[in-house]
Parts: C-alpha cells; structure tokens; sequence
RNA sequence: GUGGUUGUAGCUCAGUCGGUUAGAGCACCAGAUUGUGAUUCUGGGGGUCGUGGGUUCGAGCCCCAUCUUCCACCCCA
C-alpha cells in the first residue's frame, strides 16, 4: 500500500464551519426551549456498559449497537467452542462496552445511579450524538445527534401536554409552519387488539398498521395476515383507518369501540386529559392550522413506534410536504428505570432529530442570515508599521464587541482582500502610511466597493 | 441483515464498439495591476480513472472481490 487515501467511516460526516454555524442555531433554540420549560443540561458518555444497553431496544435493536472490542488481547478469555456457539455468544465474551445507542436508557441508568441526590419529579435535557450500526440512507446516520428532554418520577400528563408545547415552540421558532404532532397511546392499541379479539397481539398489529400511510389498507390487510392475526379480526380492525372527524369526536368514537377494555379505557383517559391541559394551556398545537391537517395535533391511532420501552402515550413529528422522516418522537415509559433495580418510577421524554430538522430547514430555505456569523471587519497591513499602527485598533474594535481580525502578515493586497472576500467579511480596512499620518482610516464596504475615510470612532460607530 | 445503485482533477460531470498522450466547466496558483477583492484577459499546476485481483496484444470501459455513495426493504431520528 502507497499513500493511503483517508475517509470517514460511512454514514459519518465532517461538518465544515458554515453547516456548525446552522446547526449551532438550531441546538440554541431547542436549548432556550428546554431551559424555558425548566429542563436542565445532563451529559453521559459516550460509551456504557454493553450491558445496560441490550434488550432495551428489542432485537433489531440490538443488532444496530455499535459494539467496543475489548482493549488489548480480547481473545484471552475464549475458547474455540465459544465462536462455535455464534456471534451473539462471542459478543459477550469479547466485547464489554459499547457505544449510546439512545439518550434515554442512559439517562435512565444515570437516574438509578443517583436516584439518593436527584429530587423528583427530574427534568433533563440531554444534546449529544448517539450511533446505531444502521445502513444509512438519506436522513440516516449512523452517528447522529438527539436532543433528548424528558422528566421521570412522575405520572402526571402535564408532562405530556408540556412535551406539544415545546414541540410547538421549537419548530415554530425555526419558522415551520406546517408541521403534525402525531399522538397516539399504547393503551388504545391494546385496546384495540382486546377489541378485535386478538389481545396481547398489538405488537404485531403496531408494525402493521404503522406502514399504513406507505403500504395503504391492502398491504396492511396482507402483513396482518401473514403474522397471523385472524381475518376477522382485520375485518373488524379496518375502520378505525378511516375515523372521521376533529380529534374529540375520535376518542369519542374510540370510547364506543373500546370502553370495555381496561387498556382502552386507560389510554383514552390519558388522551382526554392531555387535550384538557392543553386546552387551559391554551395551546397553540389545538388552535393553528396547518395547511395539510385539519389540527397540528392530531390523534393518530396507525401511530405504533417501535421501541418496546413505552406503555403510555407516544408522540410522532412530522413536518408535512418535504421528504423526511419524522424528526421527533418520545413517550411515557412506565418502567424503564425497572430494568435496573428501581421500579415504580415512570418517565416521559422525547427526542429530536437535529440532522433531518437541519435537512428540513436547509430544503425549505429557513435559516435566517442572523445565524450566520463571521468576521465583520478584517485589517489589511502594509507593513511592521502598518501592523504596529493596526493593532491598538483591532483591540479597539473588538473591545467595542465587533467581531474583527487583521490579516497576520503583509501579504500582497489582492491576497488580502482576496481572503476578505472568501470570508464574506463585509469591511475591510486599509491601514497605509498616509492613513497613518492623518489618522483617517480607509473603511472599505465589499459588497458595494465604495470606501471612505473615516477615524477609528467613526467606524467603530458605523459597524455597530 | 436483504436487494439494487454509485465512484473519472479540490467540486460538478463528459469520455463513442475495449484502441495512441483521459477531457470540460467551476475552483486553485501566477501575471496583466509595486495601495484594492468579487468582474475581464493571458498563462500554469493538478489524475495510480475508489481499491485489489482477473480477462485481453491492449481496460476508465468487460469479469470477480472489497470499500464508499444513494435508493428500497427491515427498522428508525
């Protein structure tokens, strides 16, 4: 091998300085919403325990971890029957650490670790990258960051109604407008799979009848058979598809189809009390319209999501007429901290997806120019005396809180201005010798080419 | 994990049926212009054609493997 060619591994990305500028914009208003509803920062690392990590995410889950090879002679403690037992058994041997997968099973690992010093009910809000060993696609990563809030230790919907409001805050602040907060609740699909008469099947049913937007009711129809769920009960499931109405006249019509079913029952009273705390919230989610949905939020009864962890409500995002993925999603975990020692402690988060959020803005055109930042003024020089006359004035400027450099040598001017220019820095200032003798500095706009001649104050006083 | 797709200059891409020295635009560098960028003109540098094998007198082009890209599935932010 010559002179190899370096790479990133696939499905990671560099991100140059103007695409950190943008996504620093979107991760300062996801923050300032957080920091509003009373959430604070927590950070994990980057890597656990493999432990703590599987079986929290289902089996495809686990196969999507991104494991650490043991350091040093990771074969040490094998035995040729080991690899003959398969890779799942290897794995354990060889491997002790791997890579966040999520930033919930870490906070909620953290919140048993430390359940003596945190006071509950326990706000977080967590922004980090997570890596999961998918195929990526467009919108698919395998390293990627979650802006995750979510608060444990208590059951009450406020919880629930506070994560649409700052859905609502975040997306509308970023300038989206026509955007769907899908929610839906484990209960209802319990219910609903008690109803049809196939009970406990609604994991089953879930990935069914989520694919119904892309599939339609016929290829629904076929997956539900196939995983064996009766023709009957199909039959019967079909119309909830098509439930006319607002939002209040569905759970109307899910409390006739399901009433009787403990689940059902349960799910609708948590639904129901959601939409009265927004309501005396008055909350923007139930009052806009949206292009494309009658009501931003909307009850969404083919909404399933996959992770296992959930048992209460379950939230979607969608931001309509671009072609993305959802960008945010979360639930109500009742028991998530159970699986490590500390039942009885329910949570509710959610989580979003800052790279397809920075794909949706960037397709739509809504970055303001604000969230560009960058030099103002750039110092050409001449010469050592020059630079020396220079400097007091770059301090000056910057003292003055304008973002200001001058050029570290004296380069030829065309190469100066030439930076100037790729840097999009919108004045320049020409410091020669008979600015020196007289003072007046030369202020030069780029954009319009024009220049005069102005002391330090004036253009202090100009630029601010 | 399954099926497909992509890779040629820093970037976007041409490259005929397998045939001599692989091209263009943009970008970059230098000069025209010793105190003025972006515009104009002139010149210049830059390629192991993703990588490794194979077929052939001869491969950017055909075959195999591998990596990468994008897409669909599974799943998911």
């Amino acid at each position: 091998m010559s002179k190899e060619k370096p790479s990133i591994p696939k499905g990671t990305r560099d991100f140059g300085p103007a695409t950190v500028v943008k996504r620093n914009y979107i991760f300062g208003v996801i923050k300032r919403t957080f920091e509003k509803f009373g959430y604070l920062p927590l950070e994990t690392p980057a890597m656990e325990q493999l432990s703590v990590l599987t079986g929290k995410y289902g089996d495809e889950g686990d196969q999507l971890i991104f494991k650490i090879l043991n350091s040093g002679d990771f074969l040490a403690k094998t035995k040729p029957e080991d690899i003959e037992e398969g890779y799942k058994h290897l794995t354990r041997k060889i491997s002790e650490k791997a890579l966040r997968y999520d930033l919930t099973v870490p906070f909620a690992r953290y919140v048993v670790m430390n359940r003596n010093e945190i006071s509950f009910p326990f706000k977080r809000y967590q922004i980090q990258p997570v890596w999961r060993a998918d195929r990526p696609q467009k919108g698919r990563y395998r390293e990627f960051y979650q802006c995750d809030a979510d608060v444990v230790g208590t059951n009450s919907l406020l919880c629930e109604a506070e994560i649409v409001q700052m859905i609502n805050e975040v997306l509308t602040t970023l300038g989206l407008s026509d955007f769907t907060i899908k929610i839906n609740h484990r209960g209802v699909l319990a219910g609903i799979a008690e109803a049809i008469g196939e009970k406990g099947r609604e994991g089953d049913i879930c990935v069914a009848i989520d694919k119904l937007d892309k599939i339609g009711q016929e290829g629904v129809r076929k997956e539900l058979l196939e995983r064996g769920i009766s023709e009957g009960a199909v039959q019967k499931l079909e119309p909830l598809y098509t439930l006319e109405g607002n939002n209040e006249q569905i759970l109307d019509q899910l409390q006739a189809l399901l009433g009787d079913t403990d689940e059902g029952q349960r799910g609708l009273k948590d639904l129901r009390e959601v939409w009265q705390y927004l309501k005396s919230l008055d909350s923007q989610a139930l009052s806009a319209q949206n292009l494309s949905e009658q009501s931003r939020l909307l009850l969404d009864v083919t909404l399933a999501r996959g992770l296992s962890y959930y048992t209460g409500c379950i939230f979607e995002v969608k931001v309509n007429n671009v072609s993305m993925g959802s960008i945010s999603g979360g639930g109500r975990y009742d028991n998530l901290t159970g699986m490590f020692g500390l039942p009885g402690v329910s949570g509710v988060g959610f989580s979003f997806g800052v790279d397809r959020i920075y794909d949706v803005l960037e397709e739509l055109g809504l970055f303001p120019s604000s969230s560009q930042v960058g030099t103002k003024a750039l110092i050409v020089q001449f010469d050592k005396a020059s630079e020396r006359y220079g400097l007091p004035v770059l301090q000056k400027l910057r003292d003055a809180g304008i973002a200001s450099e001058l050029y570290p040598e004296a380069a030829k001017l065309k190469k100066q201005m030439g930076y100037a220019d790729q840097k999009n820095i919108p004045y320049v200032i020409l410091i020669g010798s008979e600015e020196m003798a007289t003072g007046k500095l030369k202020l030069r706009n780029m954009e319009q080419g024009e220049q005069q001649d102005l002391t330090v104050e004036e253009i202090i006083s100009t630029l601010k």
